[in-house]
DNA sequence: ACCCACGGTGAGAACGTTCTCAACAGCCCT
DNA sequence: AGGGCTGTTGAGAACGTTCTCACCGTGGGT
């Protein structure tokens, strides 16, 4: 009825070794160089080919040699500039190798994440490399491995699970922003965190916490929140914290998002910074140069983590059997204008 | 040598079938549920692969059925915000429908993003989204599209191809901001844009020249600057334009990169906004409202634009034969706060 | 009692490759 | 002259599914 005439079927090998007059054989080992073949022959299946236009049809390649050269990713969302980042790591170490990278978000949901990985299993990618969401354990991460398909987490890290990691060292990071804060004389810092992400937030916390003890600074519980993970729960907070009774004069936020919040709130309140509230953000992204007073921030060498991540999977991959590995990052403490000693009138 | 017998082969519908007691045909069809089965066969099928953990080896069903359940993406860098909200677009559509998707960077290289298509091809994605950058042309497009597999191109288009198009209304876009502009007084109006990219920005740059004509403004060619594709050469362009002899007195930038550019550069240059330049910028990313003064930008429906080209390429995979469609968006202008009057000092 | 339809099932082809193997020719070496 | 090696080739199996087809039994309609 419906004509489609002009879609014709895709040429195969078949058509490309009856056209050179070779047989099947021949001409998928001219056209996938391996073996021998004599000259004349290559020249003749080579110019079949290019006179149908015959591409190969991978899916029935990776059938038959058991790899498809793909990556999967799962991240929480692409959106988030942290992810994005960690992503053209993955994927120019991929490409450079000759892989694909097939993405997913998984909005740090549990069970989006479970289907993800399954059917990426299913997908037969060649390897996975996944920053998990799931707190609760990661039997859908340990049945791929089970499996053969060598798996690496970045960012958080899933215990329990026989694969490579690459995170940050999240602890140090925090405790050095604490340790400057002190520096100059805060005694009251907020440390602006999101719910979820419980890994590495809880680093951060951890770091927050033993930079205080260092200092000799009391923990107290009205200055350490945990926010929606939105940008409006992150103004809401930082206003709060700097209309307390004895106000926060430091507020340290633990990744992009937040500190982009935190900032817009100290704004709203009216507060000047570092006057009067002293600012250290996570994440270096190129907003925070441009913002005044440009904001103090913890680097996190995020392309690296991708690369590093990428690098690592393909050596699983081409074969490599040493016992997993964490792999811990550096962060940099990049010093700017968001934070200035505590103002006299607070002081003491 | 090595002990690698951990790896155990994964189970296939044949070891199902043969613990269910059942053939082959059987198991795929309880497994897939399609044709009919007996319940008894039915619980004995389901409890053999639960047992045995059996997954569905996607390639081989590929392989017969024709389709991937995979949608190609080539964008120009993840990394650009605009891209990753547009493939976060895409796939929330994709992901809604059942289908992943296989992202590759193009770097707006049209070498890479030729090798790309092709090898999405092979890879036999169910269709391709696609933000092209050879403006040579777009013989590898054509060359999917013959193979009848359905592309939809999205913020460019290449002519000459049978395939949808999802854009936004640039020359619109850019009018409006002249009309703007000109309503405030100025007549020294710079645009500042980006090598490459060359559809697009051609529609913003006849844009600009149909507003000046418009608003009886003559062209300054000096006023018209083509900067590298980054931030550093951004800066650069702005103070150029802005240390004239006979300085811009507003400058209109065409993406979000060039935008972060000149909002520095007019920063550093020392010039305040908006009482001695106005800035326009294009993309309204989180940081152009915790900036001082918030930036007067032009929004582009960002996310509708990959959801929008998701839609379309699943219509077309279903089956939809309909011509091709160019599907143009509008953009919204929102004015803040970078954008006054001109001064009294350089007004006439 | 006969026929037909129908639900349930299995055998085997098919998808498009790669790869193993055997066959064959030509050559060198003894 | 005979044996073995090397380079080139083709036949056919294999990968793990889906799908077509034929077969069987059963039950209902005439």
């Amino acid at each position: 009825m419906t004509r489609r005439a002009r879609t014709r079927p895709t040429p195969t090998l078949q058509d490309v070794a009856e056209l050179a007059g070779v047989s099947v054989a021949t001409a998928s080992r001219v056209l996938s160089g391996y073996g021998s073949s004599s000259p004349e022959v290559r020249a003749k299946v080579t110019a079949a080919a290019a006179k149908l236009g015959y591409r190969r049809n991978s899916l029935a390649r990776s059938m038959i040699t058991g790899t498809t050269h793909t990556l999967g990713l799962v991240v929480a969302d692409i959106e988030n500039p942290f992810f994005a980042r960690a992503a053209r790591g993955v994927a120019d170490v991929a490409h450079r190798a000759g892989y694909e990278v097939l993405l997913v978000n998984s909005d740090e949901d549990p069970a989006t994440e479970r289907a993800a990985v399954r059917t990426l299993g299913d997908k037969q990618v060649d390897g996975l490399i996944i920053a998990p969401a799931s707190a609760d354990g990661g039997a859908h991460l340990a049945e791929l491995v089970g499996r053969g398909t060598p798996v690496v987490q970045i960012d958080r890290v899933l215990p329990g699970i026989e694969s490579d990691a690459i995170v940050v060292d999240n602890e140090a990071a925090a405790r050095r922003v604490i340790e400057h804060l002190a520096a100059l004389g805060h005694r009251r810092i907020a440390l602006l965190t999101s719910q979820g992400l419980i890994h590495t937030n809880q680093a951060r916390l951890a770091g927050y916490l033993q930079g205080l003890e260092a200092a000799g600074i009391p923990v107290a519980d009205d200055l350490i929140r945990m926010a929606q993970y939105t940008r409006e729960a992150a103004v809401r907070e930082a206003e709060a914290v700097l209309s307390l009774a004895e106000p926060a004069t430091a507020v340290f936020t633990t990744d992009n998002l937040m500190s982009l919040g935190a900032f817009d709130g100290a704004q709203r309140a009216g507060r000047s910074v570092p006057d009067e509230v002293s600012l250290v953000g996570f994440d270096d992204l190129e907003w925070t140069t441009i913002v005044r007073p440009p904001l103090t921030v913890v680097a996190q060498p995020v392309y690296e983590l991708g690369a590093a991540a990428a690098t690592r999977l393909l050596e699983r991959i081409e074969g490599d059997e040493s016992p997993a590995r964490t792999i811990t990052l550096a962060t940099t403490f990049i010093v700017r204008a968001s934070t200035g000693p505590v103002a006299a009138a607070t002081r003491a």
